[in-house]
RNA sequence: GGGGGCGUAGCUCAAUUGGUUAGAGCGCUGCCCUGUCACGGCAGAGGUUACGGGUUCGAGCCCCGCCGCUCCCGCCA
């Protein structure tokens, strides 16, 4: 190609040079006489002049029949553009290209729907977007998104090389591992039967690799999981996997503050403050309700069991006697929700789990609720105090065990905050960004239906050291080295120091999860034995690449930072993958498919 | 697996309580226009109201089903 300049590269100083152009119609300004084309490539536009004074005819006739997005190239003079007709709005303002020439290298159809137009084209319909991603991926702010995720990747690996780490490879035909999220299962042809999984994460790969003694080992990994989706949720992501040898808690800390520090600076300019806040896990139950705080708003959960054990207000006291708790949060200047407002919030919180939704209104001085009726004065003197309430404002209350009272709080926090956001009564600065560090999860948590043990985070995670003899006999009060990376309510990434002696492993998988020892052969039996070979000291944190990039492009949806996202169920609208498999490919693997085929949509 | 929202012209949206020929802006086509940059002006084309049933004298609107997109719960060690 001819090109001599990009199209946001022409400034006053190149005025008088012949220079060559090359993009896509991005506007036309048909004049009947003198036409006005701006072209525009990735870097940005530039407009160029077909007069017919100084073109022959047959060119201005080809600039005049152009569709927008026909890819073009032109030549021509580089001049400043005639006082008073200067454009302030881009950085090419100043001058034009009067045409010379004129190619047309693709002649675009028209365009199923409008990208010139910022404020449009937001609001296309996300279908139409993804049927036609090359065209939506044109957008300016869309290739903006696509360039801070290149600039993030290179940066990561930047500073993950400064620190000494190998950026390794593992594989993504993987050993089925049915434990945690379902996997995507890939056929093996040669043995008809058999199976690959794609992998989840690279874990237990590596925790290898550390065995193998990289000491250091990172990837921008891809994982697989084939579990509903979400906005913040695809089935194939990628994460920023990392584990070190000979290393403890802290060292994680130190070592994600810094590329946390190095990837805010690439992407935003911005030096965020380190060390990291830390909470404990039960410390962001107690008072936001979640293991993963948006500490930008108050609203924090406030605890009233003690003072309510003894109250005649027998759904209080009851929770209280069967071992539970009572929560309140007191959501500052909402006392004017509405009947129907109100509603909505039980129902919300009943779709979690509560039984329902007590509340004070303070209105006029007074307190309307058709609870406080059964409220001694010490109690509502204690709530007064607790709660520092004031007129205006609305209390909520749960009454549970303290995981459901904490969580159902916690969701009615977040709820009420994108009301009063919406409404414009909380404003959020989108520049801040509080990050925390969310530590001494419990190792274990125990499942109802199944009546087991299952690992908080995975079977791997090490406990605390002087909590191991009570593995087995108490296995509620283990903690694990387990650690959560937050930001603004967004978990980007969680870690663990790992087991790294074999009869610990041991003692979990077949002792604590109770999976027998045949399966715990065949599923780890390598990793088992890997560790008998000399296995260092190691641990290490993964962190969700999409979803950084989504916090900071400052959009909530993962897939407006991925090339080629899959929709809610998983299909690709432009390729319209999955498909249909031909029978030949099915014969090759003697797979047979008992399903109906998919019905032809129209 | 469950719940909510949406689906009307190429795109974004209207369409009173179920009532005449389903409208607008942008885009598109044609004509006019020599300094525009969201250029402007005139004219025009464009609809199986996602799809399939039903109720009704009459359905874009009500009911049932179905497909697609989306948000949430479950799920995501």
């Amino acid at each position: 190609m001819k090109r001599t300049h990009h199209c946001n590269e022409l400034r006053s100083e190149h005025i008088g040079q012949t220079v060559t152009l090359t993009g896509w119609v991005h506007s036309k300004r048909d004049l009947g006489g003198v036409n006005f084309i701006d072209i525009r490539d990735r870097e940005g536009r530039t407009q160029t002049v077909f007069d017919p004074q100084d073109v022959p005819q047959a060119i201005c006739d080809v600039a005049a029949g152009l569709h927008s997005e026909s890819v073009i190239e032109v030549t021509g003079k580089v001049r400043q553009r005639p006082a008073g007709t200067n454009n302030d709005k881009i950085p090419t303002g100043q001058v034009e290209v009067l045409a010379t020439e004129l190619t047309v290298l693709n002649q675009a159809a028209v365009l199923p729907f409008v990208i010139d137009d910022p404020e449009v084209a937001a609001k296309v319909n996300e279908e139409m977007r993804l049927k036609y991603r090359y065209l939506d991926l044109r957008r300016p702010e869309m290739l903006r998104n696509m360039r801070l995720r290149s600039k993030v990747a290179i940066a990561t690996r930047s500073y993950m090389d400064e620190q000494g780490f190998l950026e390794i490879e593992t594989p993504t035909l993987f050993k089925s591992t049915p434990e945690g999220a379902r996997e995507f299962l890939v056929p093996n042809r040669r043995e008809p039967g058999t199976f690959y999984a794609l992998p989840q994460s690279p874990q237990q790969f590596k925790q290898i690799l550390m065995v193998a003694g990289v000491e250091k080992y990172f990837q921008l990994a891809r994982c697989y999981r084939d579990e509903d989706l979400r906005a913040d949720r695809q089935p194939e992501f990628t994460q920023v996997d990392i584990e070190m040898s000979f290393i403890e808690r802290e060292d994680i800390y130190a070592l994600i503050e810094g590329l946390l520090k190095r990837v805010w600076k690439a992407a935003l300019d911005m030096d965020i403050p380190t060390p990291f806040k830390r909470l404990t896990f039960e410390e962001a139950l107690n008072r936001f309700g979640i293991d993963k705080p948006d500490t930008r708003f108050g609203f924090e959960l406030v605890d009233m069991t003690e003072d309510f054990k003894g109250s005649s207000f027998k759904v209080f006291s009851g929770a209280v006697a069967s071992g539970g708790v009572v929560k309140a949060m007191n959501a500052k200047g909402l006392a004017c929700v509405t009947q129907g407002q109100m509603e909505t919030m039980t129902d919300y919180a009943k779709s979690f789990g509560a039984k329902g939704l007590a509340y004070i209104k303070v209105e006029s001085g007074e307190w309307k609720s058709p609870i406080v009726k059964f409220f001694s004065d010490a109690e509502k003197e204690a709530l007064k105090t607790k709660l520092q309430i004031e007129e205006g404002d609305l209390i909520l209350f749960a009454a549970d065990q303290w995981l459901t009272a904490c969580e159902i709080l916690g969701k009615i926090r977040l709820y009420i905050a994108e009301v009063l956001q919406k409404t414009g009564k909380l404003t959020i600065d989108p520049k801040r960004f509080d990050f925390l560090w969310v530590v001494d999860f419990p190792l274990l948590s125990f499942d109802k239906e199944q009546n087991r043990w299952y690992s908080s985070h995975h079977p791997f995670t090490s406990p605390v050291a002087e909590d191991i003899p009570k593995l087995v006999s108490e296995p509620k009060a283990v903690r694990g080295q387990h650690y959560d990376i937050v930001v603004n309510g967004v978990e980007l990434g969680g870690g663990s120091i790992r087991i790294h002696q074999p009869d610990v492993q041991k003692t979990v998988f077949e002792q604590v999860l109770q999976i027998p020892p045949e399966e715990t052969q065949s599923r780890f039996g390598y990793m088992l034995e890997a560790f008998k070979y000399g296995a260092p000291p190691h641990g290490g944190i993964a962190l969700g690449f999409d979803r950084m990039i989504a916090t900071l492009c400052g959009t909530p949806s993962i897939r407006d930072v991925i090339a080629f996202p899959k929709t809610a169920k998983g299909t690709d609208l432009m390729t319209d993958a999955p498909s249909v498999a031909t029978a030949r490919q099915l014969k090759d693997l003697r797979l047979e498919v008992k399903a109906a085929p998919p019905k032809d949509q129209s």
